[in-house]
RNA sequence: GCUCCCAUAGUCUAGCGGUUAGGACGUCGCCCUCUCACGGCGAAAACACGGGUUCAAAUCCCGUUGGGAGCGCCA
């Protein structure tokens, strides 16, 4: 390697939304960019007119913004560089590293379907590549027809994968790939050759599922006289199944996880330990996540999503974000269940009672929504726990809060109290009541809190009702 | 089918020849407690199997088994 600056890129293909695998592999691009004060390059891989739609490009660059993954150079578009491709394709040509192939989709489905049923691996019999040289030129004239790459037979071809090791193919392995469409466009493996190239990437980062391609792309590299980058292929990330992740599982989109009150903090944490660790730490800033990471510190072997330890850790994040960062990002949440208007007072002081207890932003409006609407609870728990036993004493508290100055937490409590001590009863018989009757829940932030962010009237207002 | 990759508890992992195999999520029990959480304490739970190499193997080599990926005029 040089020694100018190392470039990394993540190149998705916008066929869909940004799935949390891609998330991953774009995140430890982003991370070693950071680290080494590299630069972080998005091509969009957009070759496949068929499938690839604006849609999805918009969802890619939403997911990756919401993220905070954010990059130094691009999006690059494929479709706009087919004149850069066509110039390498040409170049094989002329050196006859390449040559036409007329044999048609249906001609090759038979052959591949022959080599099945014969137990081999369907490779490529070159048929197009033993015409001769007056049979191409008829041929060239009849019907559209794509370039293939002339694939070397001789040796192997080894990988030098950071993650892997050494990956070692035989030759003989590697059929002579299409390098152009009949159609005129060019395909994956030599677009991706070319733009890592030609955009000056150092470090190749994808998912391994590119593992077997890669000593292909290698042979094509080799055609042109290219050096090298250094290539490294994370793991896949597999359902509870050990299927490779897809919608079964439940949600894999990034933006999902937006949606169901996930901190993007929290997701990038998950995912950075989830095939790479370093000692026995847990929970990472990003500072920490940009100084701490390393490629041979990434786990060679597949992992599994675990959504239970995704959720354990987005509690952790919820517990440590400072109030008001979470109240910005909570009032959509509130705002999309139609709770409105919002008093920001109300809802900081909520987030501050409740941050302990919830470990979504979804859990967060449940546990405050009270505060901005009147919830009217079950009247199956209105029978139990306004009884004739506890009504009086719940009136006494009122009473007790009527008139209570200084109005604190401390102060509230001691109201209950005193009625606890009265009664003989239990806290809870006399606290629970409130609960109910205030949040329309059996589940709240401490109910002296709730009481003292309430206020007065609200809380004598709403506890009339049931009694 | 062929080629490649992978293999420590249910899950993520530490370990890189000599450890009572460590941590985290989850699970279970106890404590705390106005509900729910948080927090604290404790428990159950793993080196896939078989051969080597070595004084010594979770660690190195080979095989088996299991899982994953690729084998497209998809990327």
């Amino acid at each position: 390697m040089t020694d100018t600056k190392p470039r990394f890129r993540f190149a998705p293909s916008p066929t869909g939304y940004l799935h949390i695998g891609g998330a991953r592999t774009a995140f430890y691009n982003y991370l070693l960019a950071r680290k080494w004060g590299g630069t972080f390059i998005l091509r969009i891989e957009d070759t496949d007119l068929e499938r690839s739609t604006p849609e999805s490009i918009q969802a890619i660059l939403d997911s990756m913004k919401w993220l905070g993954l954010e990059w130094d150079e691009g999006p690059y578009f494929q479709t706009q560089r087919f004149e850069i491709y066509n110039q390498h394709i040409e170049k094989l040509i002329l050196e006859k590293k390449a040559y036409p192939c007329f044999c048609t989709p249906q001609e090759l489905e038979a052959k591949r379907k022959q080599a099945h049923a014969e137990k081999r691996k369907p490779i490529y019999d070159r048929t197009c590549f033993k015409l001769s040289e007056s049979e191409v030129q008829k041929r060239k004239t009849e019907a559209p027809y794509c370039i293939r790459f002339h694939s070397p037979d001789e040796g192997d071809i080894v990988v030098h994968d950071v993650i892997k090791g050494d990956v070692r193919t035989a030759s003989r392995e590697l059929d002579d790939l299409i390098i152009r469409r009949a159609d005129g466009s060019p395909t994956y493996n030599l677009t991706v050759v070319v733009d890592d190239v030609t955009m000056g990437i150092t470090h190749v980062i994808r998912g391994d599922d590119h593992l077997n391609n890669t000593p292909r792309q290698i042979q094509l590299y080799q055609a042109f006289g290219y050096p090298l980058p250094i290539f490294a292929h994370v793991p896949m990330i597999l359902g509870a199944d050990k299927q490779r992740l897809s919608k079964r599982h439940g949600a894999t989109s990034v933006m999902a996880y937006q949606e169901m009150g996930y901190l993007k903090e929290a997701l990038l944490n998950y995912l950075v330990r989830l095939g790479w660790s370093f000692k026995d730490q847990e929970v990472f800033t990003r500072e920490e996540m940009i100084e701490k990471f390393s490629l041979e510190a990434v786990s060679p072997s597949a992992g599994i999503f675990n959504p239970e330890k995704l959720l354990w850790l987005n509690g952790v994040y919820i517990r440590q974000s400072q109030p008001d960062y979470l109240a910005d990002l909570t009032l959509p949440f509130l705002e999309k269940k139609g709770i409105t208007p919002v008093d920001p007072k109300i809802l900081l002081e909520g987030i501050k009672i409740s941050q302990e207890k919830v470990k979504t932003l979804v859990e967060m409006v449940e546990m405050i929504d009270f505060f901005f609407v009147k919830n009217r609870p079950d009247e199956k728990l209105i029978l139990k726990f306004f009884t004739e036993e506890t009504k009086p004493w719940i009136k006494e508290v009122i009473e007790g809060l009527k008139n209570l100055t200084p109005w604190n937490h401390d102060s509230i409590a001691s109201v209950f109290n005193d009625s606890v001590q009265k009664s003989g009863l239990g806290l809870g018989k006399i606290a629970q009541p409130f609960r109910v009757g205030l949040t329309g829940r059996t589940i709240s932030p401490g109910i002296f809190d709730v009481i003292r962010i309430l206020g007065k009237e609200k809380t004598a207002e709403r506890m009339s009702l049931y009694l």
